[in-house]
DNA sequence: TCTGGGGTCCTAGGACCC
DNA sequence: TCTGGGGTCCTAGGACCC
């Protein structure tokens, strides 16, 4: 069997951690830039507010039901999943963190145990250890867990915990699911699906295995499998990622190459601290710019330069340099820029490096330079130490008005808060 | 005026090999 | 009339997820 952790409305549950005064009260927090919803309290959820809604056309609701709108705080957000991940860790031999707000576990050997007593003391210690509610479905495949834990949303009575381990409870909750609603039924397949009248997730169960394979592919194939109660998808033990992307929409368009060049650095200087906390290296930089393709009435204007690395590497000077080398090949004056990014890929573990002949760069001498200046950062604070590239004009910096502390991070915020008391 | 950011996997087609 | 069979690698694009 498994188990789905999932935290309701993460990010709103967040905020609403260090300041009760939310409490009961419509939350949203908007995404980068204080551009779209991305997350809503149960509260703003009955108000109406879609998901992924822009910001601007929400004013007058917001106003008239006094919605509380945060700007995203993801240094919070990451500190609360990580307390999240580690009490919940404790419950299970193995652990898959899928997401910032959801889990998987493997509950091998929990042949003789009470799953739905199980389940409920792991929501009970999350929301006590965290202040962060969660529900949890327990289920013989991942598909059906996510199933099982919509229910346990739902419907209070379940308090928190909603088991699928008899094809009774399968069938019925299968019948209640819209196609739709399925995990890796996006909105492509589930227009193809209910043109077939395939309208909820049980009635796909009841097609036959070629004709999915036909119409949907392997991937449809295995969500079939799954949802039959067949596993195909195994607990996923790869840490390292497989690539690595920091992109950002500008707080205001950008004409120069010079501001565009600073955030560019930044982005580079953001893939290589992650590339090194995870240990490894990266062979190719891809860096891409673009401008604002809802103004239909300017001119538009995108591109992308791939660039493969001489050495494979996570240096952020060397990093900087080639990102920036990418990007003065593909700006062109005249357009009004609106994002950029930087993209590292065929990522590697550091050992064993693969080394280069004739390369000439005193790798272990920067390789020192970066572990200084990480450890400063780490005990500092982020960007104590950066590279000159990455420049202090920051006019490519993004909105966010209305952030909120940090208080599980930053010591001044805490004490603020203590203060407020 | 105002519309996010970060990932994974699969497939089809082209270029190439013997 | 009639033109093989078996493979790899790469890329772009499309689907999905949070």
């Amino acid at each position: 069997m498994f188990g789905l952790i999932d935290c309701n409305n993460f990010y709103a549950s967040c905020e609403r951690a260090f300041n009760p005064s939310l409490n009961g009260k419509p939350i949203v927090v908007l995404s980068n830039n204080d551009g779209c919803v991305i997350a809503r309290s149960s509260e703003a959820k009955v108000l109406g507010i879609p998901m992924g809604e822009p910001a601007y056309k929400l004013k007058e609701l917001i106003e008239t039901n006094q919605v509380h709108v945060f700007s995203s705080n993801y240094v919070l957000y990451g500190d609360m999943s990580h307390r999240v991940m580690t009490t919940i860790g404790q419950f299970a031999p193995e652990l898959e963190i899928y997401s910032i707000d959801e889990a998987f576990l493997l509950l091998d050997g929990f042949e003789n145990i009470n799953l739905k007593e199980f389940g409920e003391k792991v929501v009970k210690t999350t929301i006590r250890n965290t202040g962060i509610p969660v529900s949890m479905g327990i289920a013989p495949t991942k598909t059906l867990t996510k199933v099982a834990n919509k229910f346990a949303k739902k419907y209070k009575a379940y308090k928190g915990v909603c088991v699928i381990d008899t094809d009774e409870k399968r069938e019925k909750a299968l019948k209640l699911t819209k196609i739709g609603d399925v995990w890796g039924i996006g909105r492509q397949f589930s227009k193809k699906l209910e043109y077939y009248s395939v309208n909820t997730a049980w009635d796909f169960t009841q097609r036959t295995k070629s004709w999915v394979r036909h119409t949907l592919g392997v991937v449809g194939e295995r969500t079939w499998l799954e949802l039959r109660g067949t596993p195909c998808i195994e607990m996923d033990r790869a840490t390292s990622k497989k690539s690595i992307c920091t992109s950002r929409s500008f707080g205001e368009r950008l004409t120069e190459l010079a501001p565009v060049s600073e955030a560019v650095a930044n982005f580079a200087a953001s893939c290589a601290e992650k590339l090194r906390n995870q240990h490894s290296y990266a062979n190719v930089l891809m860096v891409l710019i673009q401008t604002n393709p809802f103004a239909t009435n300017q001119p538009q204007y995108s591109n992308q330069a791939v660039i493969q690395l001489p050495v494979s590497t996570n240096d952020t000077t060397e990093l900087i340099n080639f990102a920036l080398q990418g990007l003065k090949s593909i700006f062109r004056e005249g357009y009004r820029y609106k994002k950029a990014g930087v993209i590292v890929s065929e990522i590697v573990p550091e050992r064993p490096m693969q080394a280069d002949l004739f390369d000439t760069r005193k790798r272990e001498k920067y390789n020192k330079v970066m572990s200084v200046m990480d450890s400063l950062n780490t005990s500092y604070g982020k960007q104590k130490v950066k590279i000159a590239a990455q420049g202090f004009d920051r006019k490519w910096k993004l909105k966010n008005e209305k952030l909120s502390p940090c208080y599980t991070t930053n010591l001044s915020d805490i004490i603020v808060v203590k203060a407020d008391k």
